[in-house]
DNA sequence: GTGGATGCAAACTCTTTGCACCTTG
DNA sequence: CAAGGTGCAAAGAGTTTGCATCCAC
């Protein structure tokens, strides 16, 4: 049972997400981390995200209606506020308690999901 | 100009999403929508949908990593919560200021969304 | 009768998979 | 050198679109 290989294709996707300031999609992925590795293909970046998703190395990111989006895991619980004038995404940190009032009687909540949408600090500063 | 055209197809449609519980893919919505209409197909579905939701007849709800489902619009503003037992989802309303506290400086907020995801009542008294 | 609506199939996007080849340990 | 990883292309799932036909008005 021999376990995983180090692969520079694999430390390409690794290093792109380290460096990314917010969520990438497979696409975006494989953008940044051709240019280490010129030959990785898409279907390779799928299969390396779906091991670093089950060592829960890397997290998704699912926006409602868009594709989904990948960052390392391990950051702490958090949400995020995506400006739709830049259409940047931008980390919020607690919510805590605030989520537990809207929980109906007798049900157990194990888990929830908070996406903001309006304008950033620096886009509506140019308004 | 002709506005819109009254068809078998969109009546049919919108009965579905009139009986529906709970929000429904496109899928669900051609399945049920066919018993009145058996030669509808999933491409019109997909047309008659888009065009409720610009009229905001309908309105999208898009649970992360799962395709889109579509519910009636104007039943106020809500939330789900998914039973991760059965599968269920059920609304949720109230949510105010809750999330306002979550914004960071100087950013402005325009629009939230919040998914719930757990046990619902009746599987966790079967637990 | 005429133009919007429909059905079918092809096209598209995103993701997964089969298979031969390559590379790591 | 053996087994896992990779690249490519084909296959899938979900959604959109082109086009000839249909039907509501």
């Amino acid at each position: 049972m021999m376990s995983e290989r180090n692969t520079r294709q694999k430390a390409a996707v690794v290093r792109v997400l380290e460096h990314a300031s917010a969520p990438l999609t497979a696409q975006g992925i494989l953008a940044k981390a051709q240019k280490r590795v010129p030959t990785l293909s898409q279907a390779t970046v799928y299969r390396i995200l779906k091991v670093l998703l089950k060592k829960e190395v890397v997290a998704t990111v699912q926006l409602p209606g868009e594709v989904p989006r990948y960052e390392l895991a391990g950051k702490g619980h958090h949400h995020f506020f995506r400006c739709r004038q830049c259409g940047s995404m931008y980390a919020v940190g607690g919510c805590t308690d605030l989520i537990e009032g809207l929980v109906p009687q007798g049900f157990r909540l194990e888990d929830h999901e908070v996406f903001l949408f309006g304008t950033c600090s620096s886009c509506a500063r140019d308004t």
